[in-house]
RNA sequence: GUGGACGUAGCUCAACGGUCAGAGCACUGGACUGUGGCUCCGGUGGCUGGGGGUUCGAGUCCCCUCGUCCACCCCA
């Protein structure tokens, strides 16, 4: 066998790639009409970084980083996912002081080290945005809002948005006590996993699924009955701020998510279709107020999420993607090559989207050829055309064509295209 | 990291341990000298993922390995 690609790093291919690109070019256009402005950061940072973000008993840094030593000895890493890197360069290039509330979105690869499975891969691709500066829930229920503009604008339907409070550094720690009371005489029931985190962080009990778990995290207080005034009013703010935007959010108050960062709100889109496998969460994220200063900046509350592209683009209906009318230029016969592909170039500097064929074959074939390439339109120059000085257009959806001259082509096509979307 | 299913042509899949591993689709040529979609006929295409073993004989059975998929775990 030759040499392969790496598990889980995949090829997008064409195909994929325009359903890709549809999503792309929709984030961009929702995310900037909500005031967003797009940043590019590296894939690689210090392991640092992530070490004191995500946090060091986390799974993501535990045992899914790629990390590695450079040449000087110092240990980096590629990115795991997006908002500590964004932090990271908010901080350092000192972007707060420009304005009080800072939205920026990103979108590129992040790569954790886990077995592949549908909608999981090693290397993943997200479109995240965050807002910085600014502790209003109002900031959450517009992000919402926003991701829920995005998911209409591409046609998706039937998610649903669950919301939670995980509560502040102030009031969390006392509901940390209250569930660890709680769990203390059904720790037998719960899985392992569950055994060794209950110390660190008792609320992962609460999303776990295993059978015992569930039982023993049955009754558990809830730790919305625990947040501190300031986050119940927050976590208020936001319910009714998310009512009047008309976004319908569920609150769980189980729901728990994986990077210790995350204060107050956090939240999650799920997909109940069944193309997305056990994977069922495309979107996701929550406030992180003190991130920023525990990375060494000033105090800065912020909103952000992240969507999995790979599973959104499992979601996005394919047959919907805009071509403009391809044009496919044949020529025959001798020196007609040479001509074909000046007369394509002027066709495109009017422009056609064409393609120049000048492969072998008889004319049946060729012309089967640009029927399976999806041609709207063939333009044939031949022996005929060269002696009267014309091209003749062949409009391959009604079989209709005509001989023609060169410079009225591009008012024909568009003019009959125009119509045929109308 | 754990468990399960599966790797045969570019794709989807056949082939009881027994001739030369087949079919559909795709590709390509022709029937139809410069006109696609339909039909018919021909052609190209395979180290049966790789390695080892059992056997007179292995695509088929056994072991190892790589890979894919599914699930657990975790997450987007």
């Amino acid at each position: 066998m030759s040499i392969t690609g790496i598990r889980g790093f995949n090829d997008i291919l064409p195909e994929e790639c325009a359903v890709w690109r549809r999503i792309e070019d929709e984030a961009v256009r929702v995310f900037t009409a909500f005031g967003f402005s797009e940043i590019r950061l590296p894939v690689v940072e210090k392991t640092e970084l992530f070490l004191r973000s995500i946090g060091e008993t986390t799974d993501i840094v535990e045992k899914q980083m790629y990390t590695f030593s450079d040449r000087h000895g110092e240990s980096l890493a590629l990115r795991p996912e997006g908002t500590a890197p964004l932090v990271r360069a908010y901080i350092e290039k000192r972007l707060y002081a420009a304005s009080p509330a800072t939205r920026l979105f990103y979108m590129g690869p992040m790569f954790r080290y886990e077995r592949p499975q549908k909608g999981r891969y090693r290397q993943f691709h997200q479109i995240g945005a965050e807002v910085l500066g600014t502790e209003s829930p109002m900031a959450d229920a517009e992000a919402l809002k926003m991701l829920e503009t995005l998911f209409v604008s591409l046609g998706i339907s039937g998610v649903e948005i669950e919301i939670n409070s995980l509560g502040c550094p102030r009031c969390r720690p006392a509901y940390k006590e209250e569930l660890k009371g709680f769990l203390a005489d059904k720790t037998e029931r719960l899985c392992d996993n569950c055994k060794g985190r209950i110390g660190k962080n008792p609320l992962r009990a609460l999303d776990c699924k295993t059978p015992g778990c569930l039982t023993a995290t049955h009754g558990a207080p809830a730790v919305s009955d625990f947040l501190c005034d300031a986050c119940g009013g927050h976590f208020k703010g936001l319910r009714s701020a998310l009512d009047m935007l008309g976004v319908a959010a569920k609150v769980n108050p189980r729901m728990v998510r994986g990077l210790d960062y995350y204060t107050r709100t956090t939240f999650e889109v799920t997909s109940g279709a069944g193309t997305l496998g056990a994977q069922n969460a495309i979107a996701a994220g929550g406030r992180y107020d003190g991130l920023v200063e525990e990375l060494g900046g000033p105090a800065t509350p912020c909103f952000g999420f992240a969507i999995g592209m790979e599973r959104l683009a499992l979601l996005v209906d394919r047959n919907r993607v805009e071509k403009r009318p391809l044009v496919l230029f044949l020529a025959m016969g001798d020196g007609a090559g040479e001509k074909g592909v000046e007369v394509a170039a002027r066709l495109r500097d009017a422009g056609l989207r064409v393609v120049a064929d000048y492969a072998e074959g008889s004319l049946k074939s060729r012309m089967k050829r640009a029927d399976r390439m999806g041609a709207g339109y063939v333009i044939i120059l031949g022996e005929d055309e060269i002696r009267e000085g014309v091209l003749t257009v062949k409009d391959m959806t009604t079989g209709a064509q005509e001989k023609i001259a060169q410079d009225k082509i591009p008012a024909l096509i568009k003019g009959r295209s125009q119509g045929a979307q109308a």
